[in-house]
Formats: structure tokens, sequence, C-alpha cells
RNA sequence: CGAGGUGUAGCUCAGCUGGUAGAGUGCUUGGUUUGGGACCAAGAUGCCGCAGGUUCGAGUCCUGUCACCUCGACCA
């Protein structure tokens, strides 16, 4: 294959280091850069694009759905903060606290948001009174600020953007199906948007949200085989509800405590289409969110009609995606590169040659595949190239992650396979705590979410022996 | 926060037992090129991470500090 190797000589091969690939990319195809604050990251406009288009996608969704965006404050009174026990005490070691005003010393302190449960129960104590008052089906997009020890780019930074959905109702069922309606939008959102196949499932009693009765997550796999907790969607039953005194005059005129749920996705999923979808050439970005989705490079601009034939196509195409013509100095093997390490999904070059049989050439980044088009089918062949972008990298993702999933029903058989291979393993559990540790010491590998809809492989716990509870997917987590 | 590693040009890095700051690449200008990271010529670019100390003299030695990376613990 005469393979130009020059193409991939900056970016760090992924077997080689899969970490230093990572930040490799990150840096390469400008999607960050550091700041002086450690843990703080610029998100650079090729990046923010990628987040705003998932911005988009997603709040469509909310808002049909029903969900009203609002604007929290960014600091919470440490009193308020204190007032649900469990909730402190998950998020009282990574909290920001700010002491001064000016030179005056605050009477209370203020942390900055590490989420926003407690202001978003402060404010529906004040405006819920009647079962005629719910739901409130309420979301913000927002940073939030989490003092974490390590931090990387995207995957766990100090300060990060995401998005949190703060619902309150009248009955438990109704709190519920929110729960689970968003955990599935989160899914179907990896799925037909981010092209990744991620498992759905609830949270373990050790690993679930502070506060929350029950927690439900996707769990991605990445390509070095560890997963991500890529979204999570929480209930909370009248937990909070009661820690805050939220209080409604139900249906048979009687005092009762509402229940709420919560829900959020984080700048945590460009880091998860990174790990998902790149490769040794650079980032693969799904279609639908990529910042620009066809470019066009012209061979040989200068001879005759050259550009005016590209910048025609591009204006055509203007009309049906996001394009963008490179008319640059570079040649084109450069751009060739340096497109495929941006991700960008479709390529399509326009030179003399194919300007005389009235065609172009497009390369898919997915797969690399070069495909003819005569031009006047532009406008049909475009769209359906990307959708088969799309469904190309959905299926690739799928079959690694079914290759990379495997069953244990014993010990030895999970700590041969924890050894050996990378990815989830799924596995009878018994419920008990002490297995997820004995699992974590031993093997490195936690318990991402029960998964009791696929139903059961055996009927012994696979770490301890005694009857089991729930299969459980395990793995390596970020 | 524990263990280890790295900070020198935009990037990747060299710089010996202390003695005027280097290369490749990138960048700028002009020209020739263009189907997988082109070529020629001329140019610009450094608080050697930061702060102290030792010394006649520090990129180099010492102390501290900050940031980043890796592996743990913690987490979206």
């Amino acid at each position: 294959m005469p393979e130009n190797k020059k193409a991939v000589e900056e970016i760090t091969s992924m077997d080689e280091d899969f970490a230093k690939w990572y930040t490799d990319i990150v840096k390469k195809a400008e999607l960050m850069d550091y700041s002086s604050v450690k843990g703080c990251m610029v998100i650079e406009p090729y990046g923010y694009a990628i987040w705003e288009n998932m911005v988009a996608v997603l709040d469509k969704k909310f808002k049909e759905l029903g969900h009203q965006n609002v604007s929290m404050p960014m600091f919470i009174p440490e009193s308020l903060l204190q007032k649900e026990k469990d909730h402190i005490e998950g998020f009282a070691p990574e909290v920001a606290w700010v002491t001064h005003g000016g030179e005056e010393k605050l009477q209370e302190r203020l942390c900055v948001r590490p989420t926003s449960e407690t202001l978003f129960c402060e404010h529906y104590a004040k405006i819920v009174h009647s079962w005629r008052d719910l739901p409130k089906l309420y979301n913000q997009w927002c940073s939030v600020v989490r003092w974490e020890k390590t931090t990387r780019p995207f995957l766990r930074s100090t300060e990060f953007q995401w998005q949190e959905g703060h619902t309150i109702h009248e009955t438990p069922e109704e709190a519920m199906n929110e729960t689970m309606q968003m955990l599935n939008v989160y899914h179907d959102f990896f799925k037909n948007v981010l092209a990744i196949p991620a498992i759905k499932g609830q949270k373990t009693e050790s690993e679930k949200f502070a506060g929350a009765e029950s927690t439900y997550t996707i769990e991605a796999l990445m390509h070095d085989g560890k997963a991500l907790q890529s979204a999570t969607s929480h209930y909370f039953g009248d937990h909070f509800a009661k820690a805050f005194g939220i209080e409604f005059q139900n249906r048979d005129n009687k005092p009762q405590n509402p229940y709420q749920t919560s829900w959020g996705c984080t700048t945590r999923m460009i880091g998860a289409i990174i790990m998902a979808h790149g490769d040794d050439r650079g980032l693969v970005l799904p279609p639908k969110i990529a910042p620009i989705q066809v470019v066009i490079v012209p061979i040989a601009m200068k001879k005759e009609g050259v550009l005016e034939k590209a910048n025609e196509i591009k204006n055509r195409l203007a009309k049906i995606c996001r394009v963008k013509i490179d008319d640059s100095d570079k040649s084109p093997g450069w751009k060739f590169a340096e497109y495929e390490m941006r991700g960008i999904p479709l390529r399509l070059e326009i030179g003399p040659k194919d300007i005389e049989k009235n065609q172009c050439v497009i390369v898919r980044r997915d797969n690399l595949e070069k495909t003819f088009v005569n031009l006047d089918e532009l406008e049909t062949a475009i769209p359906e190239l990307l959708e088969k972008v799309h469904s190309g990298m959905y299926e690739k993702a799928l079959i690694r992650r079914n290759q990379m999933t495997h069953e244990a029903h014993n010990f030895e058989e999970f700590k041969n396979i924890a050894e050996k291979e990378a990815g989830f393993i799924k596995a009878m559990w018994c419920g008990n705590e002490e297995c997820e540790k004995t699992s974590k010491e031993q093997t490195a590998f936690t318990s991402r979410c029960i998964k009791d809809d696929e139903g059961k492989i055996g009927d012994k716990c696979a770490i301890c022996g005694r009857p089991a509870k729930h299969l459980v997917y395990w793995a390596k987590a970020y």
C-alpha cells in the first residue's frame, strides 16, 4: 500500500500510547487549549462548534418533551447545600468556596455550584403549592465546578459545560417515567446522533448519585476498552422535597411532598466521540454533529475553471449541508491529511480530469472509501453518503463493543478475562457491595450498571458464588 | 492526595564536567507547483515554566513552587 507515513507522523498511535493519542488529537485538531487555571480549559472554536451542535439537537428534543430552560445562580450558600445529608457528603470534598466579596469576609461562605439540585429545590419550595402547579420540567445549560484531583481535557475538568434537567412531579410513577424517558433520550442521542452504541442500565448503590434514590446511566465503550459514564438520569423520590420543605396540596386536599428527578450530560461527550470513533489518522466525527460535514479540495486549482467549479459546488452544497472549501496554497496531500485529522466525514476532490467527465471524487472518513459521483447528482449523493458514514460508524462501534464484551460465570473466569481482555464483562451479581469491592481491588473492574432487561446468564454471583440477583456490566472506567 | 515523569522558538526536541541560545518543522514574503503532508529564495520568532539561592558567570548546580503527562485513590 502506498501509504504515506507522514500523514500520521504527529499523532501518537493508539496502540503505542492511548492516553497520548488522545491528548495529541485534542490538541492537534484544535478542540481545546490549556489555560493558566489548573483543570480549566479553553474550548476552541472547532471543539465548541461540536458542543453547540450537540446542544442544538438535545435542546430541541428537551423542549419537544415539554421542558423549559431556566438560569440558576452559580453560588450556593453553605447552609443551603447542607440541607440534604447524602448530597453534601457526596459533594463536599470537591466544591470550591467563595469566602470574600472584595476585601470583606462573607458572613457565610458560598460554594460554586457543583450541581444545582439545592437551588432548584429552594426555588420549587417557593413556587409549588398545589397539584395544579405540577409538574415543573426545568432544564439549564451552564457550567459547574468540581475540584477534581486529576484532570483530563473533556473527560474530567475542574469546570465543565453541561445541561442539568430538574423536574418535580405529583406522583412517584410520573417522576420515574420522566427519569426513564430522559435516560432513553440520551441513549437514542448516542445512537442516532453520536453513532455510539451505549449500554443503558441502573447504577448500584455504591455508584449512585449523592442523594438519589436510584441512578440510571448510559455507559459507552472506548477504543482502549475502558467504559465512560456518558450521561445520567436520577430518580429522587421525595428525599429532596422533604429536606427542602417542598409541599403541595394534593387532589385530596392533603399536604404532600412531590417527587423529583434530575438528569444531565456534559462536554465529556466530546471525549466520548474522540475515544469511541477516532483512529490513528485523528478524529472521526459523526456527521450530525460535525461542524464541517464536507470539505472541498480543489486539485490543480490554477488550471482553468477548477476553482470556479469548486466554488459552484460549494454554493450548491451550502444549501443542504455544512460545507467548506480549502482553496489555500497547501498541497492536496497536506489537505487530505489535515481534514482527516479533523474528522470531517466527507472529502470532495475536484480537478481538471473530473471536470472533463462532469464528476468528482468523494472519500468517506470512516472507511476511506472513494466513490466517483456525477456532479448532477450531488444533492442526492451527499446526504446519502453522510447517512452511510453515520451508520458505518455505528456498526463499527457496535461490532467492537460486541467483540469486547465477555461473559464470566465465576471469579476465576472473571479474573482471567479482566487480565487478558479490555472491555465489558457481563456477570451475575448477588447485590452485595463487598463483591464490588473485591472486583475493584483484584481486577480494577467496577460495576458499570445493572442490566436486568437482558435476562440472566446464571444464578450464582460470579464473584462470591452466592445466589445472584442481577446481571451487571463491569469494566475499567474513566 | 500518593508514586513516577516532563517543562528550552507556535510544535517536536538537542544543548557535554557552568562560559554570547540551537536544529527540524511550522510561521511571514515572493516565485514555481498541485490526484496522499511539494520545491527554491529571503525573513521574523526565545522572561530556557516561575521564585529564590550558590557562583565572577546558571538553560545547566541547589531549594521551593506552578503546570502538564502516566499509574493509583476520587469523580460526569
